[in-house]
DNA sequence: ATATTGACATCAAACGTTTGATCAAGCTAT
DNA sequence: ATAGCTTGATCAAACGTTTGATGTCAATAT
């Protein structure tokens, strides 16, 4: 008997000397719980499938881990599934470094991501090669799912195909009509005809009749056409100027153009935040009061438009909502359903620029 | 021979049967090159020792990766390592959203984190709360530092002491001086103090012999006067405006207080874009000439600034030099050296509002 | 008395790497 | 002939989970 316990207690110490080397982990609270590690896993991870516990053993591994503060090793949890819980956003930086549309877009993603438990791994690129680099970080052993922002390079979606074939699940966040993309992926965008159909029917909306337009997209030049003709106001082309970017410059320019050409307007309809406050301060100005002269709309809602002399009214491009919804898709796993493009209805933030000094709420869009 | 060709042709096709269920993986690259698991991971992570490798079975081995498009399961090196090779980039949201700022320095962490290799895994919180929420995932098994921004709570930081006892590196970036942070952590922060002194200085440099200050924290208000008093001229308490945000009101305000007190001034040294911009539209509505009659300069460069009607002089806070800074302290990981404290010098950007026309280059703090 | 069931819990084989220890030759110097 | 290098490559254990298959009792049904 006293060998017995002898060897007993030499066995146990040498378990002890083997085994307990690992401070936290499944192995120390099986054994502080006298079960197996494998119960504890299931126990833990609530897998208890048909399987019972008794309620003491139960209560005795949740002390345990709760004693030894357990921590679980995600890398040996994702090894053995085969899956990360870790989506990756990849951004192309775009013009508009600064405006804090990205920084909505990211956050959007974030808080997506976080409230269905997964990690969100950031990474921006500016560049086709610069993305190639990346690549190979793009792996099933890496990420479940992934986002890629803003990508202007038709050549990379044969990448992406490549990728999602590998077992990643790709999202797209990008313009509608993108070159390259052919319905390979899910996307999310915002309805750009929309966006200019809605800006101009708030102009309309309070009594705008001559409306001008500082265009660059197409499809936003159709969305304010549109509004116009729907509302039976006949689309005149010397109200229109054509920008060469969405920068402050082409509001300034649109602001001269029209002075010098004698074209008379109550409303300018712009394809951007930036666009519309070169327009606000040229008009500014020269001695224009906005609104009761001129009303100016933007688009995109950014920070500075808040800010602007007038704080402008502009129609957001609802970037968190579009960082919300792409995490949403990727989410979305229901195997070989059709990949779908959402189009987020972009919403008007009426401000002084428009409807004076009452802060206005909100409108949705048309 | 013909006996052993067989045999070895069926024992291949036994390992074939069992073995190479995985696609890709090692062990497949291994048997395809003819060679060990051990000695295609050493090769492909050029983790060779002493150990010297035949020149043709090195070719072999590369080879047999590309054909077979090897991804490296992550999980699996980063449960063997214990090493994960992903930073986490936990973020306060502070009243500055959309302003840009953030985006400047989640870039910042992630271009860097990108540039040595490590992933970087973003969440954002709003109150102490969602952070605890958090701290579950911070395990070593899943991160090997963090950097944490903006945090606003004293009551983390004994959080922030367990985490870093646990094995994860813990970097923070937020204000100087923060109560509860004790020097148990890294931290990068803009040196308040240099930040309105290099505006002043600004000004000064510029002529201006009145510098009105919009004030709310006092370290950015002493530099102000520190600037001020280095340069010969008085300190005159008449010439401070108390705000009370960094909004732009507290900028209308500090104007309308001014003018009713009579106070006169040729320059403004703000503590925010943001108040920088509400005088600056306060003094265009009431036809004050800038930066002829009056220069004014904000703090933040963030993008409401660039676009202005007056573009805006303004002290970068530098985040994406703070973001690329953290992630340098969280890799700079000599051990058991002492924590440091890395302050950022601010850099003037003027633009019109302080130097007219000429859209002006940088110069560095004083 | 023997199947059958139910309640609990354990077994053992993965998952795909990494890495120090070990080994097999072929050479060289004694 | 034997010990000692050098060169090139393999062995085998470990990392900490997860999970379907399996086991042990006791109680109940036949």
């Amino acid at each position: 008997m006293k060998g017995l316990t002898f060897l007993a207690a030499f066995s146990d110490a040498a378990d002890v000397m083997q085994k307990t080397a690992r401070p936290n982990g499944l192995r120390a609270i099986a054994e502080r719980a006298n079960v197996s590690v494998s119960l504890v896993s299931k126990v833990l991870n609530r897998r208890l499938g048909s399987t019972r516990v008794n309620a003491e053993t139960l209560s005795a591994i949740h002390a345990a881990a709760a004693d030894l503060g357990y921590r679980k090793n995600h890398a040996a949890a994702a090894l053995v599934k085969g899956r990360q819980n870790v989506i990756g956003g990849f951004i192309h930086s775009v013009g508009v470094e600064g405006s804090g549309l990205v920084e909505q877009l990211v956050r959007g993603m974030a808080d997506a991501a976080s409230s269905q438990g997964q990690r969100l791994m950031l990474r921006f690129f500016s560049s086709a090669e610069e993305f190639l680099n990346y690549v190979p970080e793009i792996s099933p052993s890496l990420l479940d799912g992934l986002i890629v922002a803003g990508i202007r390079h038709p050549e990379l979606f044969g990448r992406l195909r490549e990728i999602q074939a590998s077992g990643v699940q790709v999202v797209t966040v990008h313009e509608d009509g993108n070159p390259g993309w052919d319905g390979a992926f899910d996307n999310v965008c915002i309805d750009q005809r929309s966006v200019c159909e809605a800006s101009t029917e708030h102009l309309i909306s309070l009594g705008c009749q001559r409306i001008a337009h500082i265009s660059l997209i197409r499809n936003r030049a159709d969305g304010y056409r549109q509004a116009l003709e729907s509302h039976g106001m006949t689309f005149d082309p010397s109200l229109v100027f054509q920008a060469s970017s969405f920068y402050a410059a082409g509001g300034t320019a649109a602001v001269a153009h029209f002075a010098a050409a004698g074209v008379q307007y109550d409303g300018i309809v712009a394809q951007s935040d930036e666009q519309a406050i070169g327009a606000l301060n040229a008009l500014i100005l020269a001695g224009r009061r906005v609104p009761q002269d001129v009303k100016v709309i933007g688009v995109d809602d950014s920070s500075p438009a808040r800010l602007a002399i007038v704080p402008l009214s502009s129609v957001s491009s609802r970037f968190y909502e579009q960082g919300v919804r792409a995490v949403g898709l990727l989410g979305d796993n229901a195997e070989g359903r059709p990949k779908r493009t959402l189009r987020i209805e972009p919403v008007v933030r009426a401000r002084q620029s428009t409807v004076g000094k009452a802060e206005g709420g909100e409108a949705a869009a048309g």
